[in-house]
DNA sequence: GCTTTCCATACCCCGAGGGTATAGCGCCCC
DNA sequence: GGGGCGCTATACCCTCGGGGTATGGAAAGC
């Protein structure tokens, strides 16, 4: 099976509609059902179900568009580590927010064993499918707010979760607040979709943003909080989860580099 | 990156020879050195270091290998996978040898509730290589012989090892052995390459062939030895490890029916 | 029933990919 | 050391498949 083809699979599965996936691929929309035809035919399995108004997934498109999301990924992964593969640096991912200075100590001691680490800042959730498309070497993340199923880790720093509230709050005040404290309250948690906006959140100044207007609070990892913005205050949470930062990174890296990095990590911390 | 270059360059780079590569993937020499060229222009890096005389790899060119090699047993899997979507069956792959009779029970079993079992007979350690490739969505094998690192798995029946043996041998007679008394005996021990022989065994006929010709003495699972050719005897090793017959599939296998079969094995077997 | 929407068909065209012939370049061996 | 040999790169040609445009045709909505 071509990739090319794949792809092109892959891009009418997720739109459910040829015209659109056609704009997406920058061709045109015959030649794309075309090649829908081709591949179905050469697999001898019908892939779409198809009428003139709608079009949906045949059992077979379901595993093809699972399956074959895999398969491309794994190729633009391969690219991606071949083209950096005769470099000596290491990319590492991170996202917006605090992480509790560990980052800036790693850097440091980093650069003072003349290792190589070159920053790729990415949106929140956004490094996992960096490792895996190759993007990345290694991810400083959240655990278990980022889930790297399939990615080794290993972890920095462990600390418990804050809520993350406007000053003027009625609990701001306190020494610290426990679960029982926000039952009637509205809480962000970071599970996917947001309760009233369009669409999940992925930028830390979102959620400051939505707690600053107020009538919601946040339940954050500690580590996760760096500068406050004005008129907003952290309680700690007394029985909360705990939160770790970590390093992930593929586990069929065989990096030298990356493992000396690893090392000096669990060096840098507070753990050690 | 097309999946057609990928498939050229790890030819190129098992054979590391142009021309050979060219004769296994049915193509003449200079379009594959040309796409070949291509690749390298693409991806902005050197894979081969080429003189007229000798291939070798770059570093990018082994990054490349390993994890083209995953990319494109992943493509086929996908394109295996989906072509079997549809069927209602599973395709069980087994190895010869002997399974404890575990594999009757369980097939009798399976169609007692018109569960559609196919067998795939593979020769031995294939079974993973059978599953990555979607050729097969579980296999019968041994633990730890097999091993499936990567796989879910499923243990069906435990037990020990005995030694195989000429019946003619001074220690046919014996109730039971212990590894003491193999000390100064050649033994065979599944370990991939052979003693003396060229290459790995991959058949059970050709150790029992070793064993009946002299001089060695193999070390099995007792669930493995089926029927003994004349001349042969097994005694009981008393201080071997424990090996197991077991199930194994794709951890990712969605599949309603895998779960049935896995429920069926386990009831099947004595375990329960 | 007309319009709209969206997939399929018809037809054309270009260039990437593949083939043959051959040059170029080390290496070995006499 | 020079000719043969083995192997890759270049030159040149040609085909066919992937892509474009125009249009048909079926189903849903007003």
């Amino acid at each position: 099976m071509e990739s090319r083809e794949l792809g092109y699979f892959v891009a009418v599965a997720e739109e459910l509609n040829f015209g659109r996936a056609a704009q997406r691929l920058g061709m045109a929309q015959p030649p794309l059902s075309r090649a829908i035809q081709r591949l179905e035919r050469r697999l001898g399995v019908r892939l779409l179900d198809r009428t003139s108004r709608r079009v949906e997934l045949t059992a077979a498109g379901e595993t093809l568009l699972r399956e074959g999301r895999k398969a491309l990924t794994a190729l633009t992964a391969a690219e991606q580590l071949t083209r950096r593969a005769g470099a000596p640096g290491l990319v590492l991912a991170v996202k917006p927010g605090g992480d509790g200075g560990i980052l800036e100590k790693l850097l440091a001691r980093c650069a003072s064993e003349a290792l190589d680490v070159q920053l790729r800042l990415c949106g929140i959730g956004e490094q996992e499918h960096l490792l895996r498309m190759g993007e990345a070497d290694v991810a400083l993340l959240h655990l278990p707010y980022d889930e790297p199923a399939g990615l080794a880790t290993q972890v920095l720093l462990t600390d418990g979760e804050v809520v993350l509230l406007p000053a003027s709050h009625r609990l701001a005040d306190r020494e610290s607040l426990s679960r029982a404290d926000l039952a009637g309250e509205e809480v962000f948690t970071w599970t996917g979709e947001c309760p009233s906006l369009g669409g999940p959140i992925r930028d830390t100044g979102q959620v400051t943003q939505l707690v600053s207007l107020g009538g919601t609070l946040a339940v954050l990892p500690a580590s996760f909080v760096g500068h406050l913005p004005p008129g907003l205050a952290t309680v700690p949470l007394a029985d909360g989860d705990t939160s770790s930062v970590a390093l992930a990174w593929r586990e069929d890296s065989r990096s030298r580099t990356l493992a000396k990095l690893v090392l000096l990590a669990s060096e840098v911390s507070p753990w050690n």
